[in-house]
DNA sequence: TATAACAGGACTCG
DNA sequence: GCACGAGTCCTGTCCGT
């Protein structure tokens, strides 16, 4: 149970072969639960009771350390916990086998918990000085909006509290209100740009949200985390998702700003050791692609045969028009379509997306599934046989159980639509580089090269490795992330490197 | 009355 | 009424000590 903890101390002294991990398997019978624990596997698996550990030691003040619960009692537990271990072990593998996940779970997900946790181990610097640098800069542009801020206002409130924040924009100002949330005015970003025109306070707020967003969370937040090495040590969680994907915490490093140049500066405080470098490869458009596989569209696997930028072509076979002749607003059009579709695209969603209306989203969807005809066929089936199966599967075999499909409520229902169309996308780009990072460990160690893995972000993987290595590693890297399955059209990868996070972009 | 736990809303990423 | 998948920060409220 929840072996990554523990390999994470030992491994460098034990050499891990063989490993199992039951809350690894469970995961995969079903990765919808929120929590893996053994007295609620041992109630839903062989319906039996596992006193949970805290009847033995109490919780709160009053817990006993386990040298002081009672010798008979922690024995009886002890023994009913390993048997029940054994037992529950044998079911899960069981259901592994009937469900053709035996590759998945030996090949990929087990591997991989001994390479997520030295990347877990590993951690990566941050150069402090630089991020409180950058901290102050922005400080002193949140003090000048502060002020800003509350002479609009005409008085001091908490800028971060929507609910004062709502009272002075709607009430105090009076300006138009756009939306509402179930307790109040909303004041997102999409409702604050459609106000951008009626006050000045609107763009200080906007600016004041990005700064702030990017001091508390990810300076500040951050600063708190850097060890005594100088070191971040985040966590890689490998059965959180229900899709496949695995996430980061504390603090999560696959949400670190890239979208703006201010935000990307926070990139640049993240550095190898000396006489090191990163090394980073990323997926171009995994998801379109293993969508054109799974859906088997000619147009599509055609289109990205040819390596055409996909969105220009989209747009070109959307609306009639010739390849060079796409203008901007078409391709970002075509883009969020694209997009869309990988979510299960509803009119509604697309309308609001590109802030059109509604007929205008739908026609758009139409077009688009008049050009990609085997799209639009496979959206349908992957629905009827999420409902005639409960669940979709990845091109690994990985399962997801959909029940809002048989609801009665049509919002739900749609929901279980949307998800029977992307799980099977977003859960096979998963496998996908899942397979690539566990050849990718074994490579770097079997070819003893200076690199570690230490990222990733789901479709993009950085390795750590000495300058010497560096050429050798990009090559492996792009070999292995192309060739990490074979699919029906080829899987594109981009490599760079640099002396920062930012400059291995 | 002070504090902890949790939900909601806002923002970040792929 | 909403796009799919995550995590973190802040506020405001609820609840038990």
């Amino acid at each position: 149970y929840d072996i990554k903890s523990d390999l994470y101390y030992l491994f460098e002294d034990v050499n891990f072969k063989n490993y199992e991990d039951l809350t690894i398997a469970e995961y995969l019978i079903d990765p919808s639960r929120s929590k893996y624990e053994i007295d609620k596997s041992a109630k839903i698996y062989l319906n039996r009771n596992l006193h949970s550990l805290e009847d033995l030691v109490g919780k709160g003040k009053k817990t006993l350390s386990l040298s002081d619960v009672d010798k008979e009692k922690l024995g009886s537990y002890i023994s009913m916990y390993l048997s029940l271990t054994e037992d529950l072990r044998e079911k899960l593998l069981s259901y592994i086998d009937e469900r053709d996940m035996k590759e998945l779970y030996y090949d990929i997900e087990l591997p991989l918990v001994k390479v997520l946790a030295s990347m877990e181990r590993e951690g990566i610097y941050v150069n402090k000085d630089y991020l409180i640098e950058l901290g102050e800069e922005f400080q002193k542009e949140l003090d000048e909006l502060e002020k800003e801020i509350y002479s609009y206002a005409g008085y001091e409130f908490n800028i971060n509290s929507t609910k004062q924040l709502g009272e002075v924009l709607f009430e105090k100002l009076n300006l138009p209100v756009i939306k509402k949330t179930k307790t109040g005015y909303s004041t997102n970003a999409e409702v604050l740009h459609k106000l951008k025109g009626s006050h000045e306070i609107i763009e200080a707020i906007l600016r004041y949200r990005t700064l702030k967003k990017l001091t508390t969370t990810y300076i500040d937040g951050f600063i708190t985390l850097i060890s005594e090495e100088g070191k971040i040590h985040s966590l890689f969680n490998q059965n959180i998702t229900a899709t496949g994907r695995i996430s980061s915490q504390d603090p999560n490093l696959q949400n670190i700003p890239i979208k703006t140049e201010e935000g990307r500066k926070i990139r640049k405080a993240f550095i190898p050791p000396e006489n090191y470098s990163f090394v980073g490869g990323d997926y171009s458009q995994v998801e379109l692609r293993v969508l054109a596989h799974l859906s088997g569209d000619e147009v599509m696997i055609e289109a990205f045969k040819e390596d055409a930028d996909i969105h220009t072509k989209t747009a070109s076979e959307v609306f009639h028009v010739d390849f060079e002749d796409v203008t901007p607003l078409q391709r970002s059009n075509a883009k969020a379509v694209n997009f869309g579709i990988v979510y299960g695209i509803s009119d509604y969603g697309l309308s609001q997306d590109l802030d059109i209306s509604r007929k205008e989203a739908k026609e758009y969807i139409d077009n688009y599934l008049d050009t990609y005809k085997e799209i639009k066929t496979y959206m349908a089936d992957i629905v009827e046989t999420g409902k005639k199966q409960g669940y979709v599967e990845t091109i690994m075999h990985r399962r997801r159980y959909i029940p809002e499909l048989e609801s009665k409520n049509r919002n739900i229902r749609g929901f279980g639509e949307r998800v029977a169309l992307n799980t099977p996308i977003q859960g096979s780009a998963a496998d996908i580089i899942k397979i690539a990072m566990v050849e990718i460990y074994q490579e770097l160690q079997e070819k003893q090269l200076r690199g570690k893995l230490i990222l990733q972000v789901h479709d993009e993987l950085i390795i750590q490795v000495e300058d010497g290595d560096i050429d050798e590693v990009k090559e492996l890297l792009s070999n292995v992330m192309s060739h990490a399955v074979e699919l029906d059209l080829p899987l594109k990868v981009d490599i760079n490197s640099g002396k920062t996070w930012y400059d291995a972009k």
